[in-house]
DNA sequence: GGGCTACTTCGACATCCATCTAAGTAGCGA
DNA sequence: TCGCTACTTAGATGGATGTCGAAGTAGCCC
């Protein structure tokens, strides 16, 4: 009846900011010089609705005409907005024809919620 | 053989930008705006920093003493960062004589990573 | 009380940032 | 090619923010 908990995923690249959470240890002045940027990315409540709108989207990908109609803001303040998130690299856009697409790179968001949280995907034996 | 993931913590306050990860659902606009202020508050390398050696730190608080030491800034920039954090509930304070002590307050740090990540603490049955 | 230490608050300043309008680019269809 | 749609880029502007020095508050000890 003793629980077990086996971490069979770590959705990481490698480095110590990703494998470590905060609380473990002291984050050091090149991980939070790195960190930092991703964060200030999603401080924002207008970036926050467009990366879930993204991420959550059926498909996996959104185009910008999709979004802009969710926001009384105007195309360009919508266009920056995506700039910012694309250039810390949380998402990725294509062209394709008239429309542009936008999807969520994947591994990003899961490595800053594993520095945030305690969390471990779990399996059992 | 089969591997079952069960979720057996939610460190949730019951609001449902809490329970439901950016990727499930769209973010609602108040849920958005409640939460871009705690990534504000992290989204900065200092704090972060801060934030890291606070909640790391062995006994669970900490001296302002001990953190102004880690950093090449001014002690008010430190009490400016330090407040900021508090602000939005991250971490709290108290004057003990002639030190106040920070410490993490729980469960903001852990709403936060599950707003973002999928991960979830799981139990083998 | 006087002086010392440990912060915090205040005020200033330079920089950054969200937003807008206007203008630019890219594809499509007539 | 002309006009239309779908964005993106450029430039401007008002407001937020990180940092500092100086001053304020709070506790301790002589």
């Amino acid at each position: 009846m003793s629980k077990q908990i086996l971490p069979i995923v770590d959705p990481c690249d490698g480095e110590a900011a990703c494998r470590t959470p905060l609380v473990r240890e002291p984050l050091s002045e090149a991980e939070a010089t790195e960190l930092a940027p991703l964060f200030k990315a999603i401080a924002d409540p207008v970036r926050l609705r467009l990366l879930s709108l993204i991420a959550s989207h059926e498909g996996g990908e959104v185009c910008v005409c999709d979004l802009t109609g969710a926001f009384e803001l105007t195309a360009p303040t919508i266009s920056h907005h995506l700039k910012v998130l694309r250039r810390v690299g949380l998402i990725d856009s294509e062209r394709r024809g008239t429309w542009v697409y936008y999807w969520l790179n994947p591994g990003v968001l899961d490595r800053l919620s594993a520095v945030l949280g305690p969390r471990v995907v779990a399996a059992v034996s």
